[in-house]
DNA sequence: CCTCCGCTAGAACGAACGCTCTATCCAGAA
DNA sequence: TTCTGGATAGAGCGTTCGTTCTAGCGGAGG
C-alpha cells in the first residue's frame, strides 16, 4: 500500500528532525534514528541512498516548514506588526518551556556543525533562512513599511529571534525571548 | 619545569577551544585534540581527569574570555554607546570573514549540543552569557542609561550579536552583522 | 648517588559509528 | 499461477569513539 510506504518515509524524516534538533548532527546516529522511527536500517537507506547527509538535508527542510508555520501563526495574530512580532516571541517561549527547554530552533545546531563541510545540508539551511526572512519581510511590507526597511528589518528580526531562542534555551529562561519581542516591537514602531 | 607543564595544558585548552568552535562537541574527538595540541592522550587525561566534559568546560571558559575581549575592544572604540555597538559588529564581521566564515561564536555549537545532558558544560556556558551581558550592561550604564533599561538592552544586544553572527556564518555574508549593528544602534539611541 | 613524582607515551578495551550487503516479504501485473 | 520490484530486515564490514592502563621519562630533593 502506498500509504504504508510514505508513512515510513515520513516517520523517518520526523524522527530525524526531532533528533537533530535535540542532539545535533554528529550526536545523532542513523541507528538511533531507525530505532526511534520504528523503521529498519534497510528502510532508511532505501529511502535515503545518499546516507546521513541526504537524510539530514530532508530533515532540515521539514524543520524549515515547521518553523515557518509558527512564524506565520504569530505574525497573523495581530494587526499591528510590532504586536505580531511579540506574538512570535510568545509562541516560541511557550513551545520552548513546554518541551522543558529541549526544543529550540530545529535547525541551528545542525547548521553550525556542518558549516563548510556538507554542501547538501548547507544549502537546505540557507533556503530555510531565506524562507523565514521572506515571510517576515512580506508581513512588514503589508503593514506599510518601505521595501528596503522591510527587508533589512526582516533580517534582524530573524537573527534576533534565533539568538533569543538560543539564549533562552541555554539559560532556561523565557526572559530573553520576551525582551527580544519588546525591543523588536519598539524598533519596528520607530520605522513606521 | 613549570613553564613546560603549563604550556602543554594551555596548548590543549586552546586547541580544544578552536576545534569545538569549528566542529562542535560531538564532532570533536579527544584524539584529534591531542594530535592538534601536539600532546599525547596521556597528557590530556593527566590534566583533565574528568575527561571530555571537563576539557570542554575549560575550553568554554577560554572562549568566554576570548569573546569578552573582543566585546570590550569594540565597546571601547567610541564614546557614543550606539557607535560602540556597531564597532562590535564590525569587529565580529571582520574576524568571521578573515577565517573564511569558519570561526563564529566559540561556544554556541557546543552549548546547543550539550543542552540538558552535560551540567559541567552548561554551567560554564551560562557563566559566559552572564559575563558578556554584564560587560554590555556596564557600558550602557556608563553612558547614562537607566539601570533597568541597561540590563534589558544588554540581554537583547548579546542575543542579537549571537544570532547575527550565526546567520552571517551560515549565509557567508557580513550583512546580517552590519544590519544588526545598525538596528541595535537605532534602538539604543531611542532609549537615551 | 638514588628516590620520588609530575608528566609523557601509546597500546588496548568494549562500544558505537556510517554504511554495504544479502535475504526475505508481499501486493499487483502478466 | 508465476513473476517482478519496492520495501523490510538485520548481520557484518572497517573505523573511530572515550576511556583505562601500564611503562617510561627526566628533573628536583635527600
Amino acid at each position: 500500500m502506498k500509504t504504508t510506504t510514505t508513512g515510513t518515509r515520513e516517520r523517518i524524516v520526523r524522527a530525524t528532525s526531532r533528533l537533530l534538533q535535540r542532539q545535533g548532527y554528529e550526536g545523532t546516529g542513523i541507528k538511533q534514528i531507525s530505532r526511534e522511527a520504528e523503521a529498519t536500517l534497510g528502510s532508511v537507506y532505501h529511502f535515503f541512498p545518499g546516507g546521513k547527509q541526504e537524510l539530514a538535508a530532508e530533515a532540515i527542510r521539514h524543520g524549515d516548514q515547521e518553523f515557518a508555520g509558527l512564524l506565520r501563526a504569530g505574525l497573523g495574530a495581530a494587526d499591528d506588526p510590532a504586536e505580531a512580532i511579540t506574538a512570535c516571541t510568545r509562541l516560541l517561549a511557550e513551545a520552548l518551556r513546554a518541551s522543558d527547554w529541549q526544543d529550540g530552533c530545529p535547525i541551528t545546531s545542525t547548521a553550525l556543525e556542518t558549516v563548510g563541510r556538507a554542501p547538501v545540508i548547507e544549502q537546505a539551511v540557507g533556503e530555510a533562512f531565506t524562507h523565514w526572512r521572506a515571510i517576515v519581510e512580506d508581513r512588514l511590507r503589508t503593514s506599510g513599511l518601505g521595501a528596503d526597511d522591510s527587508r533589512e528589518l526582516a533580517v534582524t528580526v530573524v537573527n534576533t529571534l534565533e539568538g533569543a531562542e538560543l539564549t533562552a534555551q541555554i539559560t532556561r529562561s523565557e526572559e530573553p525571548l520576551h525582551l527580544a519581542g519588546k525591543h523588536l516591537a519598539r524598533l519596528i514602531t520607530g520605522y513606521r
